[in-house]
RNA sequence: GGGCGCGUAGCUCAGUUGGACAGAGCGUCGGACUUCUAAUCCGACGGCCGCGGGUUCGAAUCCCGUCGCGCUCGCCA
């Protein structure tokens, strides 16, 4: 197909991620084709209605343009679609190898080369599955959750969701930044900051729930947000004052009052740090709305919107007026007292990654969406292409009782715990298999270690990841921590038992290097082949729609097929050209697990 | 009340721009380990795709209505 390689990569074999394309270039050669036939024919182009046909039928991809040309023909859709078929021209395409029809649908069968590339690069490149270079910078957002105290499961959803879309923009060949927004000048940093000089440790009510900064530390924000509910009136108001002398000196730039603030902020957020690493998320960049504030952005800012149109004084603040864009209320940018909000300052903050980056990802709940509907409108209005700008907008996790999760009143069960019992649950299953273990490779202390950790939260994260962001979910532990199909370790055990095979096939000698794909000719086999052969065109729609739940579908269903393939078709004990072809298909098979798993970031075992 | 989202098997969820009989897992029942790792495989049972209309050759998918659940509507974040 001759797609330029715009990454300048010189990978072995896999020459400018050719091995992404076998699935990909099948599909537009037949787009090519049945378009060529449908011109011929004097029939419109614009719907080719290409699709996946059924598991049960043999063909790679279909076509259902018969049903809507049959008006046009005035002939019903099968003699549409068998004249369309006796057009089409398979001469001169490297993968497209026949056409026929089933009643009313075209479809297309793929040469043998098809296969024989697909095992060839799949199998040699541990990056299989990458698709070419875009060009393009993006930055992705997500977390950002206030430095209040530890993480917890109903914010979960976030870093993980966040941590797979950085994941999947990148493997489908994005320069990703990774950013969590910090909020360390809102009101909320304020009360904790005061909490934290007031409250003495003898004053608080508890022990801290674990020896990590921020379960010390948020007792002083929980205390000091029940002294602000429950004290007389008098008491309140004081407290207030020192909370709003805190905003204020902030807004004014005053570097002491920013030092006090910081040294809750950074301590609480290193805390929530270590923790979110545990899945592990990660981030290029802490990025501060106080540096939109020090460096005169946000200032600047509220001083274009007051130009436009949109803009009026109202109340003693200045508001935007946002009915052309849907919202009935007011955006206030400015406070009477002129000081800056939330959004003000996050307007600058977008303001900034326009500059910097192709594109701007923000992955954050549904409780935000309102929020993130007039910024988009305020960005617009301000001029900027809002197009760069994509929200992936996740649903609350519950807890069954109907429970709601709160930091402030803590409540809810926190992330570090979760984990730790699904590690611990994953430690149990470990040991009890161990006795029963067919494969001798002694495992140690360090790999129970390892594979617990590995297993507990993988399962964690696959039952996250694996959703539909938009769909509200009902924590439930037995459900998270099923171990069985449809989970993480499933297919962990997948990438484990080829890793096992690539082993054992090393130390009998066996080579699959050069193989002969067509000695594969069992439907295990071939289903495997067609499965891996799938799985760029999977990264690139996911990416296209920023779902990395359907990396996770295709990972489960990979690892359905590669099970079906491991019971039905030995490696080791085939005859020689048969065994070296599926021991090709099962270097083929790990490569598009480890990095189907990658990308929703899980971690591929090569024992457990 | 207005706006947005969700409603698919007993439970948890898939279902590509409308397309070939609506698919998995868990659970239930029944089979398969002297075998490259049984965290596995094979089979059975299980559905007015919330409900009612509409558009279409064709609707879980699009439109309208309706019911239920969630989020949201601050000079909070």
């Amino acid at each position: 197909m001759g797609r330029p390689c715009s990454d300048g990569s010189e990978r072995p074999l896999a020459a400018c991620r050719e091995s992404a394309y076998m699935f990909r270039q099948f599909r537009e050669e037949v787009e090519t084709a049945l378009s060529a036939a449908l011109s011929s024919l004097d029939l419109p182009t614009d719907d080719l209605g290409v699709e996946e046909p059924p598991e049960d039928v043999p063909a790679t991809l279909a076509s259902s343009v018969a049903f809507r040309l049959a008006g046009v023909v005035g002939a019903a859709p099968p003699k549409v679609a068998a004249d369309i078929a006796e057009e089409i021209s398979v001469e001169g395409y490297d993968y497209l190898a026949a056409v026929d029809t089933q009643g009313p649908y075209v479809n297309f069968h793929v040469t043998d080369a098809y296969y024989d590339d697909t095992l060839d690069s799949a199998a040699a490149d541990t990056e299989f599955g990458r698709l070419p270079s875009t060009g393009d910078s993006v930055v992705v957002e997500h977390t950002s959750a206030n430095p209040t105290g530890p993480v917890h499961v109903g914010r979960t959803r976030n870093p993980v969701i966040g941590d797979a879309v950085a994941n999947l923009l990148d493997f489908a060949g994005n320069d990703v930044d990774r950013h969590y927004y910090v909020n360390d000048a809102g009101r909320q940093m304020a009360v904790f900051t005061w909490a934290y000089e007031t409250f003495d440790e003898e004053d608080l009510d508890s022990e801290p729930a674990r020896d990590r900064i921020e379960y010390d530390l948020v007792r002083y924000y929980q205390k000091g947000n029940t002294y602000l509910e429950e004290a007389d009136a008098a008491d309140a108001e004081a407290a207030e004052e020192e909370i709003t002398a805190i905003l204020q000196g902030i807004e004014a730039g005053d570097e002491e009052t920013y030092a006090r603030v910081e040294e809750v902020v950074d301590q609480v957020l290193g805390g929530m740090r270590e923790c979110l690493a545990r899945l592990p998320a990660e981030f290029d960049e802490f990025v501060k709305e106080t540096r939109f504030m020090f460096d005169g952005s946000t200032r600047d800012l509220a001083d274009r919107l007051k130009e436009t149109e949109y803009a009026v004084y109202e109340e003693d603040a200045w508001q935007l007026e946002l009915d052309d864009y849907g919202f009935e209320k007011n955006l206030v940018f400015l406070r009477s007292d002129d000081t800056s909000l939330y959004t003000t300052r996050d307007l600058a903050h977008h303001e900034w990654k326009f500059d910097n980056y192709d594109r701007a990802v923000t992955v954050l709940g549904e409780d935000h969406k309102l929020q993130a509907g007039q910024l988009r409108a305020a960005l617009d209005i301000l001029g900027n292409d809002v197009d760069k700008l994509e929200n992936v907008i996740y649903s609350w996790v519950n807890l069954p009782g109907g429970e709601t999760m709160s930091t402030r009143k803590g409540t809810g069960v926190m992330l570090d715990d979760l984990l730790d019992e699904s590690v611990s649950r994953a430690r149990d299953e470990v040991e009890k298999r161990l006795e029963g273990r067919v494969r001798d490779d002694d495992l140690d202390e360090d790999d129970i270690d390892r594979i617990a950790r590995q297993v507990g939260i993988g399962a964690v994260r696959y039952d996250i990841v694996s959703k539909q962001p938009t769909k509200t979910i009902t924590f439930e532990w037995d459900q998270a921590l099923n171990f069985e199909a449809q989970s993480a370790p499933y297919i962990q055990y997948v990438h484990a038992r080829c890793c096992g095979i690539v082993d054992e096939a090393a130390n009998a000698g066996l080579d699959a290097t050069d193989v002969d794909p067509s000695v594969l000719t069992t439907e295990a086999e071939r289903d495997l082949i067609r499965t891996i052969a799938r799985f760029p065109a999977v990264v690139e729609a996911a990416a296209d729609d920023l779902e990395p739940h359907a990396v996770a579908t295709y990972a489960r269903e990979l690892a359905e097929v590669f099970n079906t393939f491991y019971r039905e078709c030995p490696v080791l004990d085939a005859d020689e050209d048969v065994g070296a072809a599926r021991l090709a298909l099962v270097k083929a098979a790990r490569n598009a697990v480890a990095n189907a798993l990658a990308i929703v970031g899980v971690e591929a075992p090569e024992s457990m």
